[in-house]
DNA sequence: CAATAATTTTAATGAAGATTAAAATAATGC
DNA sequence: GCATTATTTTAATCTTCATTAAAATTATTG
């Protein structure tokens, strides 16, 4: 998930990410159960047994605690993008694959994973910026859309709407998924190819068998 | 939409009703927008030009204005889902005009319809009452699926899948729509054939076309 | 172990916003 | 037009947090 090479990391600053990692995923819990206003900074603390005041030594305010969230939930999508990318065969196996990944790191050790439903409540600068980063992921998904139904193994629709409908499911995971892992491997088995029944052409059919 | 006969009614009690339903909608706007808590009663009072204090003509808190808009959010999919079942010829075409009926209402006039994204913040009595209606609908929505699937007009599924996947789709509308008609003509177009896409056996498939 | 740096807590402070009561205004029925 | 009822506003009050500063605790390192 992440970049750079992290073994020569300082052991002080590492304990700081983990924490503060284990700390957005608290925070993405609480959001997605009472969204951001609704969370306090109590319910974040308790859920990590620390007091409220403890969470200022990680993030600087509340709203860039979202902001990470958000951020560390675009990461995610990009990442599960990037390794679709990577293994798909064609456009509709690709599609298969994002969905498919992404899903596990939702529903899995890395969630949960913040919604982002609460973009107009960040301040401007921070708004821009993950505005920007899920256009750039709704783009990214559009494409494999595309690539697939030039490739001929995704039958030719709308993409906007048909990427809008997908990511829409998607999205709404974390509203009743919270944390079963009997549910969670259920999702993982039936979501992508739920989502992408609709796509596949009398050619791509095929391919749903792995 | 509505139950009884209105004709006779108290003609303050209508405009009563009347504003208080546009001050649902209003809710519903700021609600979907930035959430339960991240909505001020000035927020919702500024759209309907009046004070904040105002509302409170109308509902007797905060609390209970969120609780009236998820109903009315759950009386909208009960009427577009018992419109379907009065007109559907077999399960998928149900299924089809449910979906087309419940996007026509939330991008429509009967619009904005309060997401129910934040159950979780009612208070309890409230949110029994709530949960309720929800799994109501859900369980209405699978019946139609098994009904599909009886029929021979819907592919063999996982039903509470199936219904997550296609529910979540549609609840997040409100996230990315915002009032364009011209948007909103083309989801109606387009959402009842997407979602209803992965469902159609080569039989079901036919009835694609109106 | 001593000194320093890293974490966390305790105890304020302050602002935003829900709620209320009383007063003011607008509408309606006679 | 007057009296009554319906609606809205003004001007508090009260509570719930976010935020901060200083102190206390815990960990690390030489």
């Amino acid at each position: 998930m992440e970049s750079s090479s992290l073994g020569t990391e300082n052991p002080v600053d590492k304990r700081f990410r983990v924490k503060r990692d284990r700390m957005l995923r608290a925070a993405a819990h609480c959001f997605n159960l009472k969204g951001y206003s609704g969370t306090s900074l109590k319910d974040v603390a308790d859920l990590l047994g620390l007091t409220d005041a403890a969470l200022y030594y990680y993030v600087r305010n509340k709203q860039e605690l979202v902001y990470l969230c958000y951020v560390r939930a675009a990461d995610v999508g990009r990442e599960a993008m990037q390794r679709a990318k990577d293994e798909g065969r064609d456009g509709l196996d690709t599609v298969r694959r994002y969905l498919r990944y992404h899903i596990e790191y939702m529903v899995g050790a890395e969630g949960p994973i913040a919604i982002m439903s609460e973009i107009p409540s960040l301040k401007p600068q921070h708004r821009q910026e993950v505005l920007e980063l899920s256009r750039k992921h709704s783009a990214a998904f559009e494409a494999l859309l595309e690539r697939g139904i030039a490739d001929g193994s995704i039958v030719p629709c709308d993409v906007r709407m048909t990427g809008n409908a997908i990511m829409g499911s998607l999205n709404w995971i974390p509203k009743w998924f919270h944390g079963d892992p009997a549910v969670a491997a259920k999702i993982v088995e039936e979501f992508p190819q739920i989502l992408s029944a609709g796509l596949a052409t009398s050619q791509g059919v095929s391919s749903r068998a792995r």
